[in-house]
DNA sequence: AAATATGTATACTAATTAGGTATGGTATAA
DNA sequence: TTATACCATACCTAATTAGTATACATATTT
């Protein structure tokens, strides 16, 4: 029961885009190095986030990516189920056809309730306060946005 | 990130002995057929079980399997502990070697923080609440050692 | 004491999934 | 028009999960 790289690497990619937000297009080969993410792998969890409306990115030279919305909106929740091929704690929550046991079970609805708990957690976590979080914990870090951060909402 | 098939099957497991509990050893034959769990499968997750002190068992013809504990005592977290590798969302929270990122990491400290809500919710919940929840649920359903659960404690 | 029904232990294998590569594109600024 | 970026998809491999197979030990019944 773990998260996926995707999902981890994911949330690392959004919180690099929004330390730099509005300032400039960062490069695949950037995030790739500054985040130990291999460029191909990281080529192809960047067009999730795109197709998702995550992130934009600009084409040709000088080009690169940028968060398409503000770290306020973006909740380490729609990263997880992004990124999760399977979002809830067991697959018959959803999928009951999935075990042949889940008109019976007693503990299909406990899952459910312990899935909820974690997802209203998720969802109650932003970008745009994990970099705060980070401000305050490492008050030297370099981050150019913050004061950006802050003011919207 | 979803839970293994060890932990539901065992959660089904001590919701079925539960039910029996005191009253008559159950044999592995049996769960297995009526949790439908292949038989050298349950055997193991039996094993894993009593190395716990979650069961007790009989040998020999007649033997068969118990519940060792009051099942209020027994609690979801317990059972997802016991059988899921990584209990943690992600390997760095007690391993952070796991990952070189892990000192800079901003999202690190925010799975840990939705593990921790996500356990503390299944530590809540009892193999004796979710028997008394079917039986609120389904006032028919065959369960002899209801009372028995409502005593303890 | 033997037969037999039960649990115990460990090694192995098949299936699935996760993680990452490889290849070949397409767009755009210089 | 060419270099530099992003875009798209097919493929591969290693790890993990789920389940089997084999052999053994124990205890009740007769």
């Amino acid at each position: 029961m773990k998260l996926s790289t995707k999902t981890r690497y994911g949330a690392r990619i959004l919180i690099e885009l929004a330390m730099n937000r509005e300032e400039r297009a960062i490069q695949v080969s950037e995030i790739a190095a500054s985040q130990k993410i291999p460029v191909k792998y990281l080529e192809q969890l960047l067009r999730t986030l795109k197709l998702s409306g995550f992130v934009k990115s600009v084409r040709g030279p000088k080009g690169g990516h940028l968060l398409a919305k503000s770290p306020d909106t973006i909740s380490l929740g729609q990263v997880v189920r992004l990124f999760e091929g399977q979002t809830d704690l067991v697959a018959c929550i959803s999928l009951p056809q999935e075990c042949d046991m889940a008109s019976e079970c007693l503990v299909r609805n406990a899952w459910k309730t312990a899935t909820g708990v974690l997802y209203d957690k998720l969802d109650s976590i932003s970008i745009a306060d994990l970099i705060r979080d980070a401000g305050e914990a490492f008050p030297d870090a370099y981050c150019p946005s913050l004061a950006q951060v802050e003011n919207v909402g």
